[in-house]
DNA sequence: TTTTTAGTTCTGTTAAAAGAGAACTGATAT
DNA sequence: ATATCAGTTCTCTTTTAACAGAACTAAAAA
């Protein structure tokens, strides 16, 4: 299982790792993923990910419950042995993509209930966050339509 | 132009803020967009901000300047008047979105050159790599679509 | 029953983010 | 030319995030 990585592996993870930390991952979070979708062996148990890292044990677990969590990663095991094998879920991303467009009505709930509440002495201002929130919900909706059309 | 805040204005400032934190904005720049999308007065000065929500002068101007640069808000002068009058973009969101798909492609790419130095003994992995890359190119393009089909 | 394994949780450290308050700046008004 | 105004920048403090390393735990093996 030791799985040594190529330079070329490094600089990919490196790469692929601060991006998902701009999407909101913590670094070592943002490594391990890149970590299981970059590594030869899709598969990798709790110590290959702390070797390949350098990462200490609280912090690999740490990255790991929180991709797990998050359901970017998954794990399985296999029978008489006791460690886990940590995979990257990337047939997740339909989902994801779906719960961000979940995610967005609460936000416009948020949007509605603020305009309730606004004075009635802005036309122009509650006119345009009006449109915003019914431009929320077609996008919302049109976003959900063309995910459920993606192939089949 | 004092400002008096409605205990419920407050209370959506608060929650409007909130829910721009967990977006990426810092605790200041949240409640500064908040305010400029509750308040009465749909254009307010950097004294006006300050004053609302209890900031520090240089709090108030990260926080602007975060904005002004994220182009959530924007600014007018008045003839005879150096103060700055700031106020909410909401118009932008629809740019917002176009920026959030246009960023897709970096993100694409990146997953490309993932794939393409990736071990061939992976079938299934570099399968569903592939699947997605297409998918995500996919969903860029229809989104773009139904984002200029708005009110066409 | 004791030991090993595969992690988890706790404690402490370091670094970065966020913001307060005061000093500063550059434009305008007097 | 001096004062004022609208904001900016600097310094310092507080808070939080991220992680290391060691102590701990629960299940399985010996």
């Amino acid at each position: 299982m030791s799985n040594t990585l190529t330079d070329k592996q490094k600089e990919l993870i490196e790469s692929f790792g601060v991006v998902q930390e701009n999407m909101g991952l913590s670094p070592a979070s943002a490594r391990v993923n890149a970590l299981l979708t970059i590594s030869d062996t899709v598969e990798l148990t709790f110590d290959d990910i702390r070797e390949a890292l350098g990462l200490s044990k609280s912090a690999t677990s740490n990255a790991v419950n929180n991709l797990l969590m998050l359901k970017r990663i998954g794990y399985k095991t296999k029978p008489g042995d006791r460690k886990r094998y940590f995979y990257s879920k990337m047939g997740q991303w339909q989902n994801a993509f779906m719960d961000s467009m979940n995610g967005l009505t609460g936000y416009n709930e948020l949007l509605k209930d603020i305009l309730k509440n606004r004075t009635k002495d802005t036309k122009e201002f509650n006119e345009q966050l009006k449109e915003l929130t019914e431009f929320i919900a077609y996008y919302q909706k049109e976003s959900i339509k063309i995910i459920k059309n993606w192939k089949k």
